[in-house]
DNA sequence: CAATGAAATGACAGCGCTGTCAAAGATAAT
DNA sequence: ATTATCTTTGACAGCGCTGTCATTTCATTG
């Protein structure tokens, strides 16, 4: 059957602690050692027992990807790259979908924790933004590892992935003004997400850099979803000063955009520009195909927990942040005006 | 700190063996033994420890769920589903997204489970419809569930969902006549999904029933892609026989179509209706909406899942299958022809 | 070369549970 | 009441690993 610790101490003449220590990047184990005991792990192909580890051990070999999103494809994204990189490590891997909005989600998290011996958890948006939420976790002495909205990481009690989505935001508006837009609208996301903020930051940077004016009336609150983009954009619509260009906060809001713009019969991207963000699948199934902001998901999610990992089992933490920037992606819903 | 069985046991005044007797749903506990231990168990709030049980026991406490499904929607419900049926009965859940065309897609699966001690696995196609993959997993002594399209099950080995995926799509389509469509194309998903099959025949049923006949060069090949169903459309509506109405297999090809349409310009639903099938989000997010068929996939899982497990636990084995019509959606890519 | 201390290794208990098997209790049959 | 039989319960080992602490090994120093 599997094979043991014991097989491979005995495999490799050593005793069974001494296996553990190599299995454990213990230090004072001599070299000569590991490497016998290393030879005897691949040949007998061992890989330690997740059960035993924790029922003997102090520490924990699991971490959870604590999430509340509605977008399917960035969590399942996110999941196959902390999925990788567990499977390299040996760690395991625990699935929390909850509701951030509710009252006790912090208890709901912190018995999901104590039930699971979890070593550390995945933050995402709204998570990792919670200071509250954070501070509470960190007093529990759970790692973790946060995945944010912004350039520089709040604090240094962990290691952070920082997305600079007001550099992205910036490149989509400047390539907006480009085409020649001046009257750019801003549909935002919900506003307590340092991604809104961002964003917003990077539209006005853009127009700053350019030296043009940003309409304060063509800013528009929103919440990240289809709905909101639909309303919002029909109100801009409805204007006498319509916009000739849209910046919407992701790409339900600009899918809810294209669908506003169809239903007053406004022709994209000939009478309208509209560009989303996030580079969602759908992105490229809407008529017109969207032009947007592109991450890699899934590669930003295997970095995080990889970091995580290195953090919880005290390795090199050597990379303790790493920044991110989304890239422009040009598809046909931007364009210059021509009436 | 957590509650152990010792702890439940000293506090019934039994000894562990008869609380795991208990927790593990064993006869021959005496009733008020039973209640005894239950009434430790409630106050001590204990819940098994996963991994000494996993250690001690032969027995396993984890399910897996293997997957190769582009559709993140679909995944992500049918992950919460399992996730919810998991949380109620102490079990553990594992992903596994995987490559169903890879040559080595068993090995792959055998070496995870081995090495995660995994009791059973939530199949969904195309994996539930491999007969030598469910035949080689069986003989591994490896519990499942299979979720496949169909009225009744293949055999009787497992506990099956099946999904009326043909009564679904006899009512898409007979929507599709009653609206007074008698050219109506069919664009397939995936040829070796049973889906695929099930959808065709419930669309050559409808005609049936209304003494249609079946136009034989509407029917194109496909496979569950927007690209597919922009390319078939494209084809269709090239030729001199256009359709006045298209029953897409899933709503990709519906958008596609959809797509297409929009390129050649050509009025949904004036000029043409579409009908999707699944009732993914975006379903919603395009223009014109689509009309579709909606199943509960979230209940359908959970629903699965605790069919498998308690199939693992040897507990009531009543239900060993079930069956779920998906229910059609009429929304705005469908409506009679007015040229 | 012996003494010293630090580094490397090993022996062993025990984590929380289940499996095995034996003991005790309950019930039925004589 | 006694024996036979079945049901219910418990004692104890051991799953595969880690933590603790004792022991061995090795390099260094006077």
């Amino acid at each position: 059957m599997k094979a043991t610790i014991n097989d491979v101490a005995k495999h490799a003449g050593v005793s069974i602690k001494t296996v553990s220590r190599v299995m454990n990047n213990e230090a004072s184990v001599r070299e000569k050692t590991r490497e016998k005991v290393m030879a005897a792990v691949q040949s007998l192909n061992y890989s330690p027992s997740l059960a035993a580890r924790n029922l003997a051990g102090s520490k924990a070999f699991s971490i959870a990807y604590i999430y509340d999103n509605p977008n399917a494809y960035y969590v399942i994204d996110m999941q196959n790259g902390i999925l990788s990189a567990c499977k390299q490590q040996g760690f395991e891997l625990l699935i929390h979908p909850c509701d951030a909005k509710s009252d006790n989600i912090f208890d709901e998290v912190h018995t999901m924790i104590k039930q699971s011996r979890v070593a550390g958890v995945v933050l995402t948006p709204p998570f990792s933004e919670m200071p509250d939420f954070v501070d509470k976790l960190l007093a529990m002495d759970i790692k973790m590892v946060r995945i944010m909205s912004g350039r520089t990481p709040p604090d240094q009690r962990t290691p952070c992935i920082m997305i600079n989505d007001s550099e992205a935001a910036r490149c989509i508006t400047d390539h907006l003004i480009q085409l020649g837009h001046r009257d750019i609208a801003f549909i935002a996301g919900d506003a307590h997400h340092n991604s809104t903020i961002e964003r917003l930051d990077g539209f006005k940077q853009a127009h700053l850099d350019n030296g043009i004016e940003v309409q304060k009336h063509l800013l528009i609150d929103g919440d990240y979803s289809f709905e909101s983009g639909v309303d919002s954009a029909k109100a801009l619509l409805e204007e006498n000063t319509k916009p000739t260009a849209i910046f919407s906060c992701n790409d339900e809001i600009a899918a809810g955009a294209l669908f506003a713009a169809r239903l007053m019969n406004v022709a994209i991207p000939e009478q309208l520009s509209i560009a989303g963000f996030e580079d969602s699948p759908f992105s490229r199934q809407t008529w017109p195909k969207l032009t947007t902001a592109h991450q890699p998901t899934s590669e930003i999610a295997e970095n995080a927990a990889n970091l995580l990992i290195n953090d919880i089992r005290k390795i090199s933490a050597t990379e303790y942040q790493h920044q991110y920037t989304p890239t422009l992606v040009v598809r046909d819903s931007t364009d210059t005006i021509c009436d």
